[in-house]
DNA sequence: AGAAAAAGAATGAACGTTCATTTTTACATA
DNA sequence: TATGTAAAAATGAACGTTCATTCTTTTTCT
């Protein structure tokens, strides 16, 4: 009698080979068959890991979230204070979105269109809990401005995004004064003016 | 002998329709056969008009760009003070994307995705050089901060673009107040810290 | 041997585009 | 002003292709 025993490789391969294949062609132009090559697997075997394509996109999307914030947190410790935690998860953020730059493009792609469910975008959301804790004692302490949150993250970590995306183009590239002016950017917007 | 004469109100119908159902779609979900539909016209009478379906879609996507840019830039008078200026632009590219949502959510969605040419992206970048200039004024001045244009661009025009989508997405209502919070941290992102 | 996993070929639907035809238009002639 | 006509514009149906998905068979594993 033999195991369940489907390979995580397997699936982990396929998920790569969808960021990359979206990240390059779009959604519209990744056609299954193309996936399955790219992962040296046979297009039937897709569907013992995923019950479709829309499935694969959304486990892919929630896979990706879940590693972006598992690295923008994974040296943070809610005892700094505000300011120290807010540089720290910044730059831990604009290390991913830099440096794991595919990753970065494919969230970027479906957090602006309409290619993810709600539902696996409303799972996406979630992890970003800790951020908002710091900004809600910096607000509390009158180190933060006392706006939403949905502005402050517009303001001090979606522009990375942008940056991201055109050095990706090749348009520009950071080096690290950019990146410092960047962060000054950003902490100008949300910190309180003296 | 009859004239050349394509009716300008189809065309524009049909790149009404592109709009609206790539916004609600996506690229990849909207047919010809639906973009005819919406605009009531025959399949076949979007290849009078355009040579292909990328080719409409990179049109619109001009189309689209160009009208922001003019509304942007429409109040504007380079004799004006660069923080006067500033704000006069901010505010402008604010109701645009605000107001005009479908307009910008097209836009978004072109500027995250390998949907659209390169050239044509290319096409559509030139139009904000009133902008760069009053930024280079600014710098001179000492009033703006030295740094890359796309430095500036990323954090005081497009966190707009992230406001208008969580807007759209119903997770957010800006209103009046949010608006000028905004604008103060836009304003705080890029001028000279005194 | 037996059961799960994987494969390749097959299927039917949907798509972008084209074709053959009809309808509309502009205008020369009466 | 009314009529004929030729070219442009528009159409619906059809074409060939591609795609997501499934079916049947083969391979792998215990």
């Amino acid at each position: 009698m033999a195991k369940l025993q489907k390979s995580i490789d397997k699936r982990n391969a396929l998920v790569k080979a969808t960021i990359e294949l979206v990240n390059n062609n779009g959604f519209h132009a990744t056609p299954m068959s193309k996936i399955a090559k790219m992962a040296n697997v046979s297009p039937a075997t897709i569907y013992l890991y995923f019950e479709n394509k829309q499935d694969l996109v959304n486990q892919t999307y929630i896979d990706v979230k879940a590693e972006y914030t598992k690295y923008a947190f994974a040296t943070y410790d809610p005892k700094m204070s505000v300011e120290a935690g807010f540089e720290l998860i910044w730059k831990r953020i604009a290390d991913f979105k830099l440096k794991e730059c595919e990753n970065a493009m494919f969230l970027a792609q479906c957090d602006n269109t309409p290619m993810i469910d709600d539902q696996s975008r409303q799972q996406g959301i979630m992890h970003l809990q800790p951020l908002l804790d710091l900004w809600a004692r910096g607000k509390k302490e009158g180190i933060i401005k006392p706006m939403s949150d949905y502005l402050l993250y517009a303001y001090s970590i979606n522009p990375l995004s942008f940056l991201m995306i055109i050095q990706k183009r090749g348009d520009f590239q950071l080096d690290e004064r950019h990146l410092e002016e960047a962060y000054q950017s950003a902490w100008s917007s949300i910190k309180v003016c003296q």
